[in-house]
DNA sequence: GCATCAATGACACTTGGTGTCATCACCCTA
DNA sequence: TAGGGTGATGACACCAAGTGTCATTGATGC
């Protein structure tokens, strides 16, 4: 027994959740989340940079799987299968807690500030699938177009998945997205 | 002569935007750009949203022209060439005045935040190009998916130009990012 | 001249986020 | 077993972004 209750930030990170459930997220002031926890406010930040990051705290592991499948695809596959192949890992991780996700992201649709913050880690996921790449020997300009135009069609993959609830596992919302986007982009 | 000076807003975009370049976008308080303009804080926050919305309250327009032209795209070009075409029009309102927005940009690219806000700015584009999308008889999903995708394309042009002083013009680089994602996706 | 209106100023207030120092339990070592 | 780090937390002051509200002021219309 610690002077202090064990696991800080994980009861942050729920108390955060909860009220941004519950009452909206700008509703929330991190005074609340930290009182909610047992804590102060000053400690809220010492575990998240901001109030914001509670809820792509979560990403990392994501990013990790991602570059794996990338690094490891055949070195036969095509640049955008390979691409593919590390989404659907994403997605595949992703669609484990579909309730929480769900709940999740509703959080974000409601802000713009979140959206933000979403598109931002996108982006730096892209970012990482792109360097991946580059470790596969594409060049730099191509890898990062091939990232992000498989990035854009895991979006929408994702947005669709959350919009239809009878939409089945999101591996494979992503593959029929990716695919659809090779048919319309060669002339479809 | 009124008994304030003309032209409030302007004023106060200019001396945000010499403030941002001069000592960094963080380094920067309102009062600071309010006093400069020869206002105070509060009127700041009547012109513009936040600190952030000066650099991006100049792509309205941008999203006008882009909108028209794939509205007015010929109805027998597949998809992607109408998401093409429109983005090219974007572009050609780009580069008629390099210096400025690659001063804007490299302000952008120093903060994190204003990258957040960047990326909700070209996916409100994205959604934009979208509904136009649909206003041609297009599904929902497949405008959603191509838009993005061209998007994410324009993005890495955008990038380049910006990255290569001696690639030329913005339009041509984004044609040739468009033909590299559609040689790529199909199976380069 | 007088009422109205739109833009601005003045001012208080909340909240996110940071810097800094004190405190307290735990651990290691002599 | 005493004592000195060490790491996590609390306490507190502080700054800056952003908002609500009311007063002021100049222009405009009647």
């Amino acid at each position: 027994m610690g002077r202090w209750e064990p696991n800080a930030r994980g009861r942050l990170g729920r108390a955060a959740m909860e009220l941004y459930v519950e009452r909206g997220f700008d509703q929330t002031t991190v005074a609340e989340i930290a009182e909610q926890a047992g804590l102060t406010k000053r400690t809220f930040f010492r575990h998240y940079a901001d109030k914001r990051d509670v809820l792509f705290a979560g990403m990392a592991p994501l990013r990790e799987v991602v570059v794996r499948a990338v690094a490891e695809a055949p070195a036969s596959l095509p640049p955008f299968a390979v691409v593919s192949l590390g989404l659907e890992a994403a997605a595949e991780m992703i669609q484990e807690r579909p309730e929480d996700v769900k709940m999740r992201q509703a959080v974000i649709d409601a802000h713009l500030e979140l959206q933000e913050r979403e598109l931002v880690k996108l982006a730096a996921l892209a970012a990482d699938i792109a360097a991946a790449l580059r470790g596969r020997g594409l060049d730099a300009w191509p890898a990062r177009l091939v990232a992000e135009a498989g990035m854009a069609a895991f979006r929408v993959a994702f947005a669709r998945w959350i919009a239809n609830s009878a939409e089945g596992l999101l591996t494979q919302v992503v593959r029929e997205s990716m695919e659809e986007l090779e048919a319309t982009v060669t002339g479809g």
